[in-house]
RNA sequence: GGGGGCGUAGCUCAGUUGGUUAGAGCGCCGGCCUGUCACGCCGGAGGCCGCGGGUUCGAGUCCCGUCGCUCCCGCCA
C-alpha cells in the first residue's frame, strides 16, 4: 500500500465500500460523540468523513487532533446506512473507518479560521495566506484562475499564436505609469527597469518576423493600488499580430475571450459573436462613459436643444453663457414618483452636485419644477423623443461635457441598479473604438497623447499635417465587459516619418523620439510590417468569472493596498554589504513606512 | 498628495438622550454525550471600547488630534 495515500480525500464512492484504503490530509472539522468521533478528513480534491470509536486504542489520539493537522489514515471503506448517507458530498454515501493513525504534521491553534468562509481581516488573511488558501473560496479562485490561463494557451494557440517570453529585467520606458527600478551591479549608478508590458518588445518581434506573438505577460508599475487594481504587478494576455486591420485584430481575439467565458460562465450569459462596436465619441454622448456597462439598458439623450432660451433659466443661462455647456437627459422607466426623484436628488448632493433635474410623468403631464419652468410644449416634445410614458421619469445634467460626465455615468449606473433595470447574470462586452488621438491638457493648454502614442493615426500622415488634432481619432480600441476595461490595444504605427510627425505635434522633437524609443524606431527603418495588438487583463477576467470585486480574491500571494507582502516581508531593508556591492548610499534619514 | 467610511472580546457585530457591573453569536478552554456532518447540552475564561488630549459630576457614546484599515479622487491603458 502506497505510503500516503491509495485515494483522494474526493474519490471514495458506494463501489469502494469493503475495500481498504489510506487516505492523508488536513483534519477539516471533528465531531466528538464521547465514545464515538467523526473526523472530516480535507486534501485538495475534497473531504471524506473518517470514524473512530471508543473500542479503538487509537481512539484518544485521535479525539486529541488539533484542526489542519496533516494525517495519514488507514481502514476499512464502508458504506452508510441511508439514515446517516450525506447527500451533499460527493464521497457522502460511504466512510472509513480508522484503524491506523499516523500524525504527519501537528499544527498550532490556529491565528484564522480554514474550515469556514466567514470574513476574516485581511492582515490576518495576507501574513498567513498559506492557510487563508486552504479555505474553500479561496483555494476554488486560485483554481479557476489557472482554468482560465490554460483555457487561454490553449485557444490561443488554436488561434495560430504562439507564446514567447520577454526580459523582466530592461529599459525604461516612457509609457505613463512609474516604474519599478533595479539596480545594476556591474554598472554603477545605472539601473534597470521592470516592463510596464512587454509593449516594445512584442513589436520587435513583429518587426522579427513572428507573426503573431502571445505571452501571459507580467507587467509592474510603481502606481497606487484599487480594489480592482493590484499594487506592483499584474498579469496582461499580451498579443500582437502582423499584416492586420483592426477587424482582424477583434476577429482573432473575440473567439478566445467569448470562449473562455462561455467555458467558466456556468449558467450566466455571455454577448453573442461578433461583440459591440461602439465609437468613443458615441459611447461618450450615449453612456457619458468610455467603459459603458450594458448590462444597464438606459441611455442618454442630448437636450442642450430642449432647454436653449427656455424658461428653466439655470440650464439656459448655462448654454447662453457658455458655447461648450451641453445638456444631457438620463430616461428613468418606472422612476417617476416624488420619491424616487427626491431620493435621486440628495444622492446627487452627496456626491457633490447642486442637485439632480427632474421631470416625472403621471396624469399624461411631465410634473416637477423643472417641468413648470420649461413647459408642457418642450415637455411632451422630450417625452416623445425619450419614448416615456406615465410612470417614467427623467433625469438631467448640464454643464461642460469633460466636467459631467462622470457624474452623469453615476447616475446613469444607479438609476439602472436602483430601478432594477440592469441586467443580472450575464456578460455583456463591447468594443468602444476610434479614441482621440489627442486631447487638450487643461492645467498646460498644450496637446497630449490622449492613450499610447504608439498608435496609428487615422488619417496618417495627411491628417497629421492638415486636420486640428484634437479631431484626429487613432486606431485604438479597447474592450469592455460588464463596465470594467478589460483590454487596450491599437494598430501600431509602424511608420517613421508618422511617428516623427505624431510626435511633433504632441511637442516632441525628433531628438527627443530618438531618445526615448531609438531601439523601436531603428527596428522601423528595416521593414517592418503593419501589426497591431491588445492586452486583456487577466486579473480583471478571473474577477468577473469569480464575481467578486476584490483583486486580491483571484491573487494566491497579493500584497497589501500599501505594496507589501506581509508573507514574505516585502519590501525590506538590505544590508550595509549589498547596498555598497550596489553602489548605493542611503543618504536621507530613513522614512516612516506606512507600518514601520 | 486629497476626500469619505470604519476602529467595542481571538472573529463578526449590538450598545438607546452622555448615566450603575459593556452584551450577543461564532471561536477557545473544561465537563457530558455511540450516528454526527455548521453535531448537541452544561459551565468557564477572555475587554486600556485603536491611541493621546479635552468638555462634563459622569464619556464606548460629544469635541480636537493622532495611528491603522478600507473605498474613492489624483495617478494608472
Amino acid at each position: 500500500m502506497h505510503a500516503y495515500r491509495t485515494h483522494t480525500c474526493g474519490a471514495l464512492r458506494l463501489a469502494d465500500a469493503g475495500q481498504s484504503a489510506r487516505l492523508s490530509g488536513w483534519v477539516h472539522r471533528k465531531r466528538d460523540h464521547g465514545q464515538l468521533l467523526f473526523v472530516d478528513l480535507r486534501d485538495h480534491y475534497g473531504v471524506t468523513q473518517c470514524v473512530i470509536d471508543v473500542s479503538s486504542p487509537l481512539f484518544a489520539a485521535a479525539d486529541a487532533l488539533r484542526l489542519e493537522s496533516v494525517v495519514t489514515v488507514t481502514g476499512k471503506v464502508v458504506a452508510r446506512s441511508a439514515d446517516t448517507v450525506n447527500p451533499n458530498l460527493p464521497t457522502g454515501e460511504v466512510e472509513l473507518v480508522i484503524a491506523e493513525l499516523t500524525v504527519q504534521s501537528v499544527a498550532e491553534p490556529l491565528p484564522l479560521p480554514v474550515n469556514s468562509d466567514a470574513e476574516y481581516p485581511e492582515e490576518i488573511r495576507l501574513a498567513y495566506r498559506f492557510l487563508d488558501l486552504r479555505r474553500e473560496h479561496v483555494h476554488a479562485h486560485i483554481m479557476l484562475r489557472s482554468h482560465v490561463i490554460a483555457s487561454i494557451r490553449r485557444r490561443m494557440i488554436a488561434q495560430g499564436f504562439t507564446e514567447f517570453q520577454t526580459p523582466i529585467l530592461t529599459a525604461d520606458s516612457p509609457e505613463g505609469a512609474r516604474p519599478y527600478y533595479v539596480p545594476s551591479r556591474l554598472h554603477p549608478g545605472q539601473f534597470y527597469a521592470l516592463p510596464q508590458a512587454p509593449q516594445q518588445f512584442k513589436q520587435l518581434l513583429m518587426v522579427a518576423g513572428f507573426d503573431r506573438y502571445f505571452q501571459i505577460a507580467p507587467c509592474f508599475r510603481d502606481e497606487a493600488s484599487r480594489a480592482d487594481r493590484a499594487p506592483g504587478e499584474f498579469y496582461q494576455l499580451d498579443f500582437e499580430m502582423s499584416f492586420v486591420t483592426q477587424e482582424d485584430v477583434f476577429a482573432a481575439i473575440e473567439p478566445v475571450l467569448h470562449g473562455v467565458f462561455e467555458e467558466f460562465a456556468e449558467s450566466r450569459k455571455v454577448s453573442p459573436l461578433p461583440f459591440r462596436r461602439i465609437p468613443y465619441a458615441e459611447a461618450m454622448l450615449r453612456y457619458a462613459s468610455d467603459k459603458p456597462d450594458l448590462r444597464n439598458p438606459i441611455e442618454l439623450h442630448d437636450a442642450t436643444e430642449t432647454f436653449r432660451g427656455s424658461g428653466f433659466r439655470i440650464f439656459a443661462g448655462m448654454i447662453d453663457s457658455n458655447a461648450s455647456v451641453r445638456v444631457r437627459a438620463i430616461p428613468a422607466p418606472g422612476g417617476g414618483n416624488r420619491a424616487f426623484c427626491d431620493r435621486m436628488n440628495s444622492w446627487a448632493q452627496e456626491e457633490g452636485q447642486p442637485g439632480l433635474g427632474y421631470i416625472f410623468f403621471r396624469d399624461g403631464e411631465g410634473a416637477g419644477p423643472v417641468a413648470r419652468n420649461l413647459g408642457p410644449e418642450r415637455t411632451e416634445a422630450l417625452r416623445l423623443e425619450l419614448g416615456l410614458k406615465d410612470g417614467d421619469a427623467v433625469f438631467f445634467v448640464a454643464g461642460v461635457p469633460t466636467t459631467f460626465l462622470p457624474f452623469a455615468s453615476s447616475a446613469r449606473l444607479k438609476i439602472g441598479s436602483d430601478l432594477g433595470l440592469t441586467a443580472q447574470n450575464c456578460f455583456e462586452f463591447c468594443w468602444v473604438t476610434d479614441f482621440p488621438m489627442y486631447e487638450l491638457n487643461e492645467d498646460t493648454g498644450k496637446i497630449d497623447f490622449s492613450h499610447n502614442p504608439f498608435s496609428m493615426p487615422q488619417g496618417g500622415l495627411e491628417a497629421l499635417e492638415t486636420q486640428d488634432p484634437l479631431t484626429i481619432n487613432a486606431f485604438q480600441y479597447d474592450i469592455v465587459c460588464n463596465g470594467a476595461e478589460l483590454a487596450s490595444g491599437a494598430i501600431r504605427n509602424h511608420r517613421p516619418e508618422i511617428m516623427y510627425k505624431a510626435f511633433a505635434v504632441a511637442g516632441y522633437s525628433a531628438a527627443d523620439v530618438d531618445a526615448r524609443f531609438g531601439g523601436m524606431l531603428n527596428a522601423f527603418k528595416f521593414g517592418a510590417p503593419p501589426h497591431g495588438g491588445a492586452a486583456p487583463g487577466i486579473d480583471r477576467m478571473v474577477m468577473l468569472l469569480a464575481d467578486t470585486q476584490n483583486i486580491r480574491e483571484v491573487i494566491a500571494f497579493p500584497m497589501t493596498q500599501q505594496a507589501q507582502d506581509l508573507l514574505m516581508q516585502a519590501p525590506a531593508p538590505i544590508s550595509a554589504e549589498r547596498l555598497k556591492e550596489l553602489h548605493i548610499r542611503l543618504d536621507l534619514p530613513p522614512a516612516r513606512g506606512p507600518r514601520s
